[in-house]
RNA sequence: GACAAGGUGGCCGAAUGGUUAAGGCGGUAGUCUGCAAAACUAUUUAUUAAGGGUUCGAAUCCCUUCCUUGUCUCCA
């Protein structure tokens, strides 16, 4: 079995991956929040994390991947935010329950990802389903004595845990700096301290999902969910936390803390945390105007956008780039990555259609490639790099490409190793790292080449040219589609 | 301000102490073509943000400064 070495975000250390229970991996990721549309940060999330399921899969793990669904989004009547809630805003006028909205954004999420070939994790729980766990693991802290309750909510004793405890490890926060650069907020005048997080809020008229418990109608707090529903599928301590890295503090530290005070055990024993994206070098915001959904980079809808990015097309640039790297989204960039994958499509398409029977056999040839299969191997196990996995894919694509030309000598070809090296080629690209190429015919520049072939027409007709205008027309005809004369 | 991640050729991006710093895009030339496009082949370019230090040797380790992004507890 491969030994695979993961940059833990906990030790600030590469290390080699161990399981808890050997040929097995429990890992759990935090999920979106179902209120809006998806955009590039979701996407990169799931990729990153779609490739650690798909790898240790290929190399022999029976994987649990479980990934959440935030659907607890306090989602009051009335604006509080300056102008950024339209979503709740359509709910209230649309008289819309808070779960149509959430089912319809968790639907849009799943689709997009789909599209990008990114797999269906084993268990994809909602926090809504759980409010009784997260109940219990409050209860535990209460009886821990690392919460307390004030007028119906719930906090976490901050301040007393970390007495004991090493709170802020992840995050390389200190708790009297963080003490001291907490101002004081109206609302916070239930907790102890500033820095004091909520297990359960009890809730004010206008919230619309709440749920009884022990201590009053309410909902629960921001970061137990993730504790409850973690431990609930993957026991504690589980192997692989991930996540992007700003849920490191507060979200992933308050996990770290509830965990720990409601078990005695720690969270997991490795966490990786993947770089955020940005668009032209800028971070993604609406009210830069910049902020693009995935739906629309898929359909080239948006201003700053120069044309539609497949949905393949936009995972094979996110692949491009190593996980603990910012990617920084721009036109040129896709488009170079949009080219870069047709070539690599062509030339795999390409050695499928050689014809193997003047092969040989080369021990040489064997071993040369046998050591780039090996290369490809030492990379996905060196933290998942994928980038340079992809740089081999092109070594052997030229290898492809030059068969397929007939300039190299045939008969020094060992035909094994060929098979084998295109077997371990369509183990990376389309298993590993789930690339997909294009299929004839379904090319998105489809409406382009409408539109040439109108252009075409158009010039044939002016030329009179009938036999050639009509074979056009009844060409797209016979597909299906029509042509509309001005 | 504090903490965290990043700053590498025209562009995108690998490489974390060891010979000539991957790969792709773009550019250039060639093959193909009636001419193009596409495809293929070859080829071009790096004081590694700046300054200093450690070392036989630094993109990589240390220090200072600058820039980008994230976070600083009731949005998860």
């Amino acid at each position: 079995m491969q030994k695979v070495f993961i940059k833990n975000t906990l030790t600030g250390e590469k290390e080699e991956f161990k399981p808890i229970v050997e040929g097995r991996l429990g890992m759990y990721v935090c999920g979106p929040t179902v209120y809006g549309d998806p955009h590039m940060g979701h996407a990169r999330s799931a990729l990153t994390f779609d490739v650690v399921f798909r790898y240790f899969q290929e190399i022999g793990y029976k994987v649990r991947y479980v990934r959440n669904i935030t659907d607890v989004g306090h989602l009051e009547d009335e604006e509080n935010d300056a102008g950024e809630d339209k979503i709740l805003k359509k709910a209230r006028l649309e008289q819309l329950e808070p779960m149509e909205v959430a089912q319809h954004y968790t639907n849009v999420y799943r689709a997009a990802l789909r599209k990008m070939n990114i797999k269906d994790p084993s268990i994809e729980p909602t926090a809504s389903g759980h409010i009784i766990e997260q109940i219990k693991i409050t209860e535990d802290l209460i009886s821990n004595g690392w919460a307390y309750e004030v007028n119906g909510s719930v906090y976490f004793d901050v301040v007393k845990f970390s007495d004991e405890h090493d709170y802020g490890k992840l995050s390389g926060r200190r708790i009297d700096e963080l003490m001291e650069g907490t101002r004081e907020l109206d609302n916070q005048s239930e907790k102890k301290n500033a820095v004091d997080f909520a297990l359960w809020k009890k809730a004010a008229p206008e919230h619309i999902m709440k749920w009884p418990s022990p201590w009053s109608v309410g909902f629960p707090g921001w970061h137990v969910e993730c504790t409850a529903m973690s431990t609930k599928y993957l026991g504690v301590p589980f192997d692989l936390h991930g996540g992007g890295m700003d849920l490191k503090f507060p979200h992933h530290e308050a996990e770290i803390a509830q965990c720990a005070g409601a078990t005695g055990k720690m969270t997991c024993n490795y966490w990786m945390h993947h770089n955020m994206v940005t668009l032209d070098g800028q971070k993604m915001a609406k009210s830069k105007g910049n902020f693009i959904t995935l739906g629309e980079l898929f359909a080239g809808d948006h201003k700053l956008l120069e044309q539609a990015y497949d949905p393949k097309t936009v995972r094979y640039f996110m692949l491009l780039s190593h996980y603990s790297s910012p990617i920084d989204f721009s036109n040129s960039a896709l488009q170079g990555a949009e080219k870069a994958l047709k070539r690599l499509g062509e030339s795999w398409k390409r050695i499928n259609e050689v014809d193997t029977s003047q092969f040989g056999s080369s021990p040489e040839f064997a071993e040369n490639w046998q050591k780039v299969i090996d290369e490809m191997y030492g990379f996905m196990n060196d933290d998942f790099n994928t980038a340079q996995t992809i740089a081999k894919l092109n070594e052997i694509s030229a290898l492809f490409n030059a068969i397929s030309n007939n300039q190299i000598d045939l008969s020094t070809i060992d035909k094994v190793a060929l098979d084998n090296l295109k077997e371990e080629f369509s183990n990376f690209t389309f298993d590993i790292l789930g690339i997909e190429f294009e299929e004839d015919g379904s090319s998105n520049n489809q409406n382009e080449l409408l539109d040439i072939l109108g252009e075409v027409r158009a010039q044939a007709r002016a030329e009179k040219n009938y036999v050639l205008s009509d074979l056009i027309r009844d060409k797209l005809n016979a597909l299906g589609l029509e042509i509309q004369d001005k």
